[in-house]
DNA sequence: AGGATGATTGCCT
DNA sequence: GGCAATCATCCTC
């Protein structure tokens, strides 16, 4: 019998950005074991003044550039983490908000005690609630620490503009699960 | 070599 | 709602 929750491979994410991080709604992201159900994403791509990689590879970027189904993470303000997963050569998605249901002891734990809502709904705080640092960029997907599972279950998706950017600002490619609670910020 | 900036968060008024 | 924190990165001189 197949496994009723299959585990992403690498041609998943060799597809445009914006098809995948549609495709990634629902699905269930662990770290070591801890992690839920993505609720909140983002796509950018090399045609994209938003993104990282607009203007071609750098030091910083280069795992944009690299494999598809390769974690690219990075650092924001000098304090936050952030994770995307690279799609086709210079583009990725931004995993913004999850709902946690895996390890909520040390999710609550690694956010200062706070619980609920509070503990993956940003990309910065989801970082910290699953222990993402430098350490995972460039980390292939489809093995440990990582899990990444579709769900059988269907559900709304809905889209609209990206948070927090001050190019291409129109540009729908936030992806939510509708109506979930676990969001950084309802749908404008 | 120097300065502006950022795919954020949390605290303060 | 407004704004400081905090620093690696990248662009410009």
């Amino acid at each position: 019998m197949p496994p009723v929750t299959p585990q992403l491979t690498p041609a998943f994410f060799d597809r445009p950005a914006p098809e995948v991080a549609c495709d990634l709604i629902g699905v269930t992201l662990l770290v070591d074991g801890v992690g839920g159900v993505l609720v909140e994403v983002e796509a950018y791509d090399q045609q994209d003044p938003a993104s990282h990689s607009f203007k071609g590879p750098t030091p910083r970027n280069a795992a944009m550039f690299g494999p598809a189904g390769h974690a690219y993470v990075y650092k924001i303000y000098g304090i936050h983490w952030c994770l995307n997963f690279v799609c086709q050569p210079g583009s990725a998605v931004l995993i913004r908000a999850l709902e946690p249901l895996h390890g909520l002891a040390l999710m609550q734990q690694r956010r200062g005690g706070m619980s609920g809502r509070q503990l993956c709904s940003g990309p910065g705080k989801l970082c910290q609630a699953l222990g993402i640092d430098a350490a995972q960029n460039g980390l292939p997907l489809a093995s440990p620490p990582f899990s990444l599972t579709a769900s059988a279950e269907s559900h709304e998706i809905a889209t609209g503009p990206r948070i927090g950017i001050t190019k291409a600002v129109a540009t729908p490619w936030r992806f939510v699960r509708r109506g979930s609670p676990f969001l950084s910020r309802p749908l404008s």
